[in-house]
DNA sequence: AGGAGCCTGCGC
DNA sequence: GCGCAGGCTCCT
């Protein structure tokens, strides 16, 4: 589930949950999770008092008034529960923020994928991203000169942090099917008409992403037009969609209306 | 560029 | 049981 749209979502609720707010307690209860952050790590951070949360792609950061940082990334399956300390822990609670007034907000992940890492003042994790979909930086400019020179299939370009900050394989996807653009075209064999509509393409998809409201399940594979829908027909064209593995992942596109012709790079 | 590994749950 | 999963890092 995580992509952009649910990471910005997951982080203004904690945001609404903790700023301003002093830590009591912060608990790492996986072994997975213990190998970024020891124990005596977490038990440092009590009294501190998080002055913000921000967000940039799919991370986020934590941000303490003694200019501490705590950095969370959810990757496949985290998401954040926010209770009172005096309910039952969630199945899944892989770290735990308790706050001296009793709010309790659970890193809850079946997966135990997740990492959350400390950072101490002055210090940043090097998240190596290239700018957000919504800055005015990523405009089509800024998208010829990532792509330019490289010849791996646009769709593994989409995934790469640095072209872009926040698509996940679903709404890399869902971006190309919208642009009519196939995900096996080489990144520098778009046009500039392609990666203005491609711009827009993301903007759009992530856009319909922040309407709605869901969790992640298999049961909203309903609100993509691709994603997750092989062999379905295409809702643009009545294609057959097809369902292909780019470097390891499940790419969905429709052949018909996002045609591969060959194109050469400049 | 491609594959394994990290973890666990789920659907077949 | 086996293969699969929306992320990312590290290795060959």
């Amino acid at each position: 589930m995580p992509e952009l749209p649910e990471v910005e979502y997951a982080a203004s609720q904690l945001r609404r949950a903790t700023v301003g707010k002093r830590l009591s307690a912060l608990l790492i209860r996986h072994p997975a999770l213990r190998r970024r952050m020891a124990a005596r790590a977490a038990k440092a951070l009590a009294g501190a008092t998080v002055a913000a949360v921000e967000r940039r792609g799919k991370h986020q950061l934590v941000r303490f008034d003694d200019g501490r940082t705590l950095h969370v990334h959810f990757r496949m399956a985290g998401r954040w529960i926010v209770g009172r300390e005096s309910e039952p822990l969630p199945r899944y609670a892989r770290a735990v923020l308790v706050f001296t007034d009793g709010t309790r907000v659970v890193l809850d992940d079946s997966r135990a994928l997740s990492t959350i890492e400390p950072y101490a003042p002055g210090m940043e994790p090097p998240l190596d991203l290239g700018p957000d979909p919504r800055d005015a930086a990523f405009d089509e400019t800024w998208l010829a000169h990532a792509l330019a020179r490289r010849r791996a299939p646009i769709k593994n370009a989409l995934l790469d942090q640095r072209v872009v900050a926040g698509l996940g394989n679903v709404y890399a996807a869902e971006s190309l099917w919208e642009a009519r653009i196939s995900p096996h075209r080489p990144a520098c064999s778009l046009d500039r008409a392609e990666l203005r509509r491609l711009r827009a393409a993301i903007l759009a998809v992530l856009a319909r992403a922040d309407g709605a409201q869901y969790a992640a399940s298999d049961s909203d594979v309903g609100r993509f037009r691709v994603y997750g829908r092989e062999d379905a027909p295409c809702p643009r064209c009545g294609g057959r969609i097809a369902r292909t593995v780019q470097a390891g992942r499940s790419t969905y596109h429709c052949p018909r209306c996002q045609p591969r012709r060959d194109r050469r790079c400049a």
